[in-house]
RNA sequence: UGCGAGAUAGCUCAGCUGGUAAGAGCAUCUGAUUUAGAAUCAGAGGGUCGCCGGUUCAAAUCCGGUUCCUGCAACCA
């Protein structure tokens, strides 16, 4: 209801070119002029200021594959979000944005399209940037790195060059994971069952000789997360896939005299060690196979090697494998053992050969069992009796004692790992003593590939010498050559002008023609966006020695073992080279102490989750029953998803359910069905009695992608809405950390609610009268909801924030409505709930913001702080409960006493006929909520 | 198979350390407005909190079991 009370008056449109006209919400204009408005007067510029405290806030930079997807969007703009808050608590918040412009993609579509790599990466930046843009996003769009940019990547082969130096990268032969469709190697990380992670193509195991990064030195401090606040799937990603174990190494002999190592988590099981297996790659498989089982041999091996590790994986658990013909002695008890070799022995963990105990480990004993082996139980169980090896149907893997074990007799054995084992420990103490092995930790993680067999990459800046030497480059950038053709295959391996280069001492050499893995470049971006046109180093050390380390990380789960672990990798390794040594001495220059700042690089990390597409399957119901106008009465359902029409009176897919009632798509078209309580619901999935209720209907939720046309286009929706709707709306529909489905209706609930902020914030508040309760009612809703909002905002807990300021919304409507409240307490409110909004939708609230006559943008505001006094509630009701149901409920003061509240419970009203039935038993007093009263 | 998360309205979710009558947005329905629809406004319906058992004066919440779903790792010696 507005009209012209005085009140108003303090509240002036002052931007009368967007406000006068009407009072309509026109988001494209806002928004438009507000990012142009912020980008003049460069409010979002972050500058080093020592006065003030820094926070430096970091999203995941994209890969300029085109286009900006919903997933980006549902990433950044929370993380922007997010920076926003910090820099209205006060923080001189960095919030940069850059390209990892490096990576196949672009040279695919050079090929297909035979457009120059750079150029199509170049043009899908510049298209992402407008994009971002229309996010309204505080990017710090003057500290923008692109990865590709020969001023970045010359960094980039500066610290592959330190690596070097340092022997942290190495050059060495391994078996690597190949892609023939790639015509690249693969490191482990990119490698997920046997497949390419990001194109999902197919990899083989090769023997090649490649480019490595010593990973391995630093799997130790890996394993430590103490100082950092990061989600516990990833730390234990990372600590499973780093895979330590503790054991020892032992050395076996073959008859010929040759050693092999194996690697053993269980050396007290030695003396039950009846058989080995190899590898069929092992090195020593040749000289121990004897000359009758040599075709046998040769067989298995070619059929392995020819197997993609996917079709390993994919076989049964049956084991395979073949004897050598030959024999190594067990070096506990100088028993001679049959060595085997097997693809369950997978050359890439521990050393390739395993000692088999078949009675105490499953995938040996199987083994054993397969082929007929020995088995030489060497634990009797704790309160068993003694295992009785042909009976035996399971390896014994629990606690017991040491038998049939020569010097470790009589030992227990239990759960523990390592040395925390008693028979571990003295089977140790046993091999130490005798020379045949010793203590040893093996980790499952390998050194880090980092070669790649392509042209989009930063050069590896090495050469190779005519006498067979290898050294770094000359000069430094080494750049990628321009005029190339694209024929699938690397151009830099035939390029003359390319290749032929000099040594260190004048001779004629040849270059590296493999890049780095696109890996390399984004482990350590977030130290160029502090200074991306420095030129005498990597980044500016005053620059850095402000606002290093990283204060809060965001992005997807997906790089919990990529990219998140060669970024810890990358700063110990830096941190160990001296890198930082000027950083540190400009931290201590302004008294800022730079000890453990440079042993991470991330000291908070959170995943979002993904936005995924909703596609809609139901079950496939056969339906039995009566037909009764136009509507099929069932007396059975069943789920068969194999059933063809005709297998019942109706087939088909439920589409949609209410109560009983089903919706089945039947071929000709719905067919309406009732379900009455007493027919029986068949679901074989679900074991018991199962119900209508249980029968799924038409919804499947699974990634976005082209193929499968669920894609929602961002640039669409914000064409529709706007794109604080987009934000708003990516925020309060899902649980960050999780994501799920996009539901296309959901959106203009979020539309309206920033409509109804708009009602509110240009409505002309009159007050009529004024109640001093209302008007305190109103005050304690506001500051319970910053203080709601807060805490959520900071706890990434978009959708509860969200939700949070919408009851405040309608708070605050219906206050417009009884204009029971002090003008004053209006102004608040407004003030508070666009305050609070603002990191959320940015640009309709800094517009209001201004028409509420401020002159200064609202993402200049100091964030709002909660009046405990004014949120704390002060009448409350209280229940009274009579044998613990609520019988009455009674207004009391928030600070009545225990003494007070039981009286007036067994005072109230409506427990007095209760109380007559019998006597007081008990009172339990829980003031100022409750008072149970238990009679009888 | 192991580890983790989860199961609350038709959908997506909130409900913190047990305590009022279980909430929100969307969807649905009714009414107003409209030639009609959309939009808007007013209002309504809809939940055995997966299932079984236990602890308690009191359980969606804690404990045990069970079913289902989902994420990750998967022959790791």
């Amino acid at each position: 209801m507005p009209n012209q009370s005085p009140d108003a008056r303090h509240r002036l449109p002052c931007r009368p070119h967007s406000f006068e006209a009407e009072m309509e919400y026109q988001h494209k204009e806002i928004e438009q002029r507000w990012q142009a408005a912020w980008e003049e007067a460069g409010i979002y510029r972050s500058k080093v200021d020592w006065s003030k405290q820094k926070y430096y806030a970091l999203t995941m930079l994209p890969y300029p594959s085109g286009d900006l997807h919903m997933g980006h969007w549902y990433a950044m703009t929370p993380s922007d979000a997010r920076a926003r808050v910090m820099r209205m608590k006060g923080f001189n918040v960095l919030f940069p944005m850059g390209f990892d412009a490096f990576g196949l993609p672009a040279e695919n579509a050079a090929v297909q399209r035979n457009i120059h790599p750079a150029k199509w990466t170049y043009e899908n930046i510049d298209r992402m940037r407008s994009q971002l843009r229309s996010m309204g996003a505080m990017f710090d769009w003057e500290r923008e790195a692109v990865s590709c940019d020969p001023t970045y990547y010359t960094w980039t082969e500066w610290f592959f060059k330190q690596m070097y130096e340092h022997q942290i990268a190495y050059r060495g032969e391994a078996m690597v994971n190949w892609s023939d469709t790639l015509q690249t190697v693969l490191a482990n990380e990119q490698v997920i069952d046997g497949k390419d992670e990001r194109t999902g193509q197919p990899v083989i195991q090769k023997l090649m000789e490649q480019w490595f990064f010593a990973l391995t030195n630093y799997a130790d401090e890996l394993l430590d997360f103490s100082g950092l606040d990061w989600p516990d799937p990833i730390k234990t990603m990372q600590t499973n896939w780093i895979g330590r174990s503790e054991g020892a190494e032992v050395t076996f002999k073959t008859e010929a005299g040759d050693e092999i190592v194996v690697f053993t988590t269980r050396p007290d099981t030695l003396w039950g060690a009846t058989f080995m297996v190899l590898a069929p790659e092992h090195p020593l498989v040749d000289s121990l196979t004897s000359a009758a089982h040599r075709d046998a041999v040769e067989g298995y091996r070619v059929a392995a090697a020819a197997q993609s590790e996917l079709e390993r994986m994919e076989e049964s658990r049956e084991k395979t494998g073949v004897f050598t013909g030959g024999y190594a002695i067990n070096p506990v008890n100088n028993e001679r053992i049959p060595v085997w070799i097997a693809d369950y022995v997978l050359l890439s963990y521990g050393t390739g050969a395993i000692m088999a105990v078949p009675a105490h480990d499953e995938r040996d004993f199987a083994f054993a069992r397969q082929f007929g082996l020995h088995i030489a139980p060497v634990i009797h169980p704790a309160g068993q009796e003694p295992l009785d090896e042909p009976a035996m149907t399971d390896a014994y893997v629990g606690p017991g004692v040491m038998v049939n074990s020569g010097p470790i007799d009589g030992v227990a054995t239990t759960d523990a790992k390592g040395r925390a084992n008693p028979s571990v420990a003295a089977a140790i103490d046993w091999l130490e003593a005798n020379n045949a092995g010793k203590e040893a930790i093996n980790y499952r993680v390998r050194d880090w590939l980092i070669s790649r067999q392509r042209y989009w990459g930063s050069p590896i800046p090495m050469v190779h010498r005519k006498d067979g030497g290898v050294e770094v480059a000359q000069e430094l950038p080494v750049v990628l050559p321009e005029d190339v053709e694209f024929d699938g295959r690397s151009p830099l391996v035939d390029d003359e002008d390319f290749l032929a280069t000099v040594d260190s001492d004048g001779n004629p050499a040849r270059r590296e023609t493999d890049t780095m893995d696109t890996f390399m470049c984004s482990s350590w971006y977030w130290f160029r966006y502090l200074s991306p046109q420095f030129d005498a180093g990597p980044f500016d050390p005053e620059e850095a020695a402000y606002w290093l380390p990283v204060d809060v990380y965001t992005g997807g789960a997906e790089h919990a073992v990529m990219h998140l672990l060669y970024a810890r990798f990358f700063v110990k390794a830096m941190r160990d080279m001296g890198v930082f040594a000027d950083t540190e001495k400009a931290m201590i220059e302004h008294g800022r102490d730079p000890s453990g700042l440079f042993d991470e690089p991330f000291l908070m990390l959170r995943n979002q989750g993904q936005v995924l597409g909703a596609e809609r399957f139901g079950d496939r119901l056969v339906i039995d029953g009566e037909w009764d106008h136009g509507r099929l009465i069932a007396s059975s359902v069943r789920v068969d998803d194999d059933a063809e029409t005709g297998a019942g009176e109706v087939v088909g897919e439920l589409m949609r359910r209410t109560e009983n009632l089903l919706q089945v798509e039947a071929g000709s078209g719905l067919v309406g069905v009732e379900v009455p309580a007493e027919a029986p619901v068949d679901i074989p999935a679900i074991a018991g009695v199962n119900d209508v209720t249980q029968l799924k209907h038409h919804l499947e939720i699974q990634r976005m992608s082209k193929s499968k046309g669920n894609v929602v286009n961002p640039d669409e929706l914000v064409e529709r809405f706007g794109a604080d709707t987009v934000r708003t709306h990516l925020m309060f529909a899902f649980e960050w950390q999780k994501g799920g489905p996009w539901d296309e209706r959901g959106i203009a609930g979020s539309r309206r609610f920033i409509e109804d902020v708009w009602k509110l914030g240009t409505a002309e508040y009159a007050a009529g009268d004024v109640s001093e309760k209302a008007t305190a009612d109103l005050r304690r809703k506001v500051h319970q909801t910053i203080a709601k909002v807060d805490e959520d905002m900071v706890d990434f807990k978009w959708n509860t924030a969200v939700a949070a300021l919408m009851t405040l919304r309608n708070t605050m409507a219906d206050t417009l409505r009884t204009a029971d409240v002090a003008a004053e307490a209006w102004t608040e409110a407004l003030e508070t709930l666009l305050k609070l909004l603002a990191p959320i939708a940015p640009h309709v609230t800094d517009e209001l913001w201004h028409h509420i006559g401020q002159a200064e943008s609202v993402h200049l505001q100091p964030w709002p702080e909660s009046d405990a006094a004014l949120a704390a509630e002060n009448v409350v009701t209280m229940v009274v409960q009579v044998n613990g149901k609520v019988r009455d409920r009674i207004e009391v003061s928030a600070s009545i006493t225990e003494e007070d509240a039981t009286a007036a419970a067994l005072a109230a009203e409506k427990v007095q006929s209760w109380l007559e039935q019998g006597g007081v038993r008990k009172v339990i007093a829980r003031p100022p909520k409750l008072v149970n009263i238990v009679v009888g």
